[in-house]
RNA sequence: GGCACCAUAGCUCAGCUGGUUAGAGCGCAGGACUCAUAAGCCUGAGGUCGGUGGUUCGAGCCCACCUGGUGCUACCA
């Protein structure tokens, strides 16, 4: 089996934040998990670079496009390197690759595109057309920008998604392509019902300089959101290299809750006019917000993943971003809660068990294990939980056994079998006990594999072999203003 | 305006096609223990399941309306 997943490709406009971050997690758990179960598996995300919206904040910088796309790439891949998340491409949508591949598209799909006059609200920070009725309602300004829309009239290149309305729809309602979760398949089940207007892809090259040449016609260039789509095939080489004769299409590609639009809606119209399969399903996470607080410079409570990681470490910031940001809505982050979840959960719970359990294999046993019984529990919840994406759930399954364990421990009272000199009952005991954390290692692989490589370590050989230091060091909780 | 969703212990939430005393985690209180990162374990207190009316032998789960909140989407002028 083959396994292809793919993240959002990140606008390179802004700082990497906490929601960049969770979704590279989630693509990540799924990659890894899908490798462990033997799936020949491919991990795509990357960076998008092109469009007005940049050159002007490089014009400001005084740099060129390029030079702040590269900076501004840098940091997405340093965030997904800090995040020990590892995918297999990272594409940029200024790699040369993308740029040619991203023609023949153009090309492939002409038959479905026309020339046609628009006139509308502009919003360069969205890169986006707006109805009439939004731009009163907000007074002319856009709210997420805080920049007056700008009323366009120009030439567009316009792509028939109209013609694919209905292909579209059925595909979606028989869960050919399956959205999840249910919300956001109503949501735009709702939005194709209502039917779909054919899109803007071009932009008059005059006024936006910084993206793709459409072929043919050097007045133009490819509409920045078209273009960062088809980065989901242009990096496995379409339409020649045996990638992407191989893992095309997605088995699942992860995007936030603002962009199902693009992906559930455009995507697969350009899939369908390229005669190409659609992506077999679109997994829609939610927002994060710090102290319940929708996160934004103005109310200064930006939190840098960097900072939670550097202090905790890429695993705990994966267990709390995973466990306790709901799989199927929003989540909130604060200092408190992550500490409170890192000290309890982490430290208490999964990291004392380890090490009480290292520590009476050694004082009793002199470090040897004995014979550890297989997996014992029954982990389905768990594995039903991945398929449906529910990464908060799986976690939840993984610390019913951690829990277990730790009951286990007490009730089994191993330090006072050792007082009776029972020692074959003692040694079945402990090696219970390693096997339960082996069995919780072989789970926690996918979304903490750093944890999970130190646990197996311990004591997969037999002999227990301590780690140089604590699993998970408990922190002084500190509140942060 | 239309469509959809949500409102359950102090907090975050589970509750499948309606069926005995409504659950979990956190927080809080108490207890027994000592292998361990003063961790872990046990027990307990806390809810008229947003409001009103209805269907039913029986509703947190169904229906209507109301209140409050969220999402998507639209339009007259």
């Amino acid at each position: 089996m083959k396994y292809y997943v793919t993240t959002s490709i990140p606008y390179v406009n802004g700082e990497p934040h906490l929601g960049h971050a969770m979704e590279f997690l989630m693509a990540d758990v799924l990659a890894r998990a899908a490798r462990k179960r033997g799936d020949e598996t491919l991990f795509s995300t990357g960076t998008d670079e092109h469009g007005g919206k940049i050159a002007e904040k490089a014009a400001e910088l005084k740099m060129t496009p390029q030079a702040l796309a590269d900076q501004m790439s840098q940091k997405f891949r340093d965030l997904v390197t800090a995040l020990n998340v590892r995918p297999d491409r990272f594409i940029r949508t200024t790699d040369k690759g993308h740029e040619q591949r991203a023609q023949l598209i153009w090309k492939a799909i002409s038959k479905d595109v026309y020339k046609n006059k628009y006139v509308g609200w502009y919003c360069t920070g969205d890169e986006e057309f707006f109805t009439e009725t939004v731009v009163k309602e907000n007074n002319g300004v856009c709210p997420d920008h805080n920049r007056p829309y700008e009323k366009i009239e120009e030439e567009n290149y316009f792509f028939r998604l109209s013609k694919y309305n209905r292909q579209i729809l059925e595909a979606i309602e028989s869960d050919a392509l399956l959205i999840i979760p249910e919300t956001r398949k109503n949501e735009i089940l709702s939005l194709l019902r209502s039917g779909l207007e054919d899109i803007s892809i071009s932009r008059p090259k005059d006024k936006i300089d910084w993206g793709i040449p459409v072929p043919g016609d050097k007045t133009q260039v490819m509409y920045v959101w078209l273009e960062a789509l088809l980065n989901y095939i242009t990096v496995l080489g379409y339409p020649e290299n045996e990638n992407f004769k191989k893992f095309w299409p997605a088995d699942v590609q992860v995007v936030g809750k603002g962009i199902i639009r693009f992906h559930a809606a455009i995507w697969p119209g350009i899939l369908l006019s390229l005669g190409l399969p659609l992506q077999k399903a679109l997994y829609v996470h939610g927002y994060i917000t710090i102290d319940n607080k929708k996160m934004s410079k103005s109310l200064g409570n930006v939190v840098s993943p960097a900072e939670i990681i550097d202090k905790y470490g890429a695993d705990a910031f994966r267990y709390y971003f995973l466990r306790h940001i709901p799989s199927y809505g929003d989540g909130d982050f604060s200092w408190p809660a992550f500490e409170v979840s890192y000290n309890n959960e982490l430290a208490n719970e999964l990291g004392n068990a380890v090490q009480r359990t290292l520590a009476m294999i050694q004082k009793y046993q002199n470090g040897l294990i004995g014979d550890m019984p297989d997996a014992q529990h029954d982990s389905s919840g768990y594995y039903e939980a991945l398929q449906e994406y529910r990464f908060d759930r799986a976690l939840d399954e993984v610390w019913e056994q951690v829990r277990g364990l730790n009951q286990y421990i007490d009730i089994e009272k191993p330090w006072a079998i050792a007082k009776t000199g029972d020692e074959d009952h003692l040694r079945e005991v402990l090696a219970y006990q390693a096997g339960c954390l082996l069995e919780i290692a072989d789970l926690l692989e996918p979304f903490m594999p750093d944890t999970s490589a130190k646990i197996q370590a311990i004591f997969n050989e037999g002999i227990v072999r301590p780690l140089e230091t604590t699993l998970f060091p408990k922190f002084e909780t500190s509140s942060k203003e």
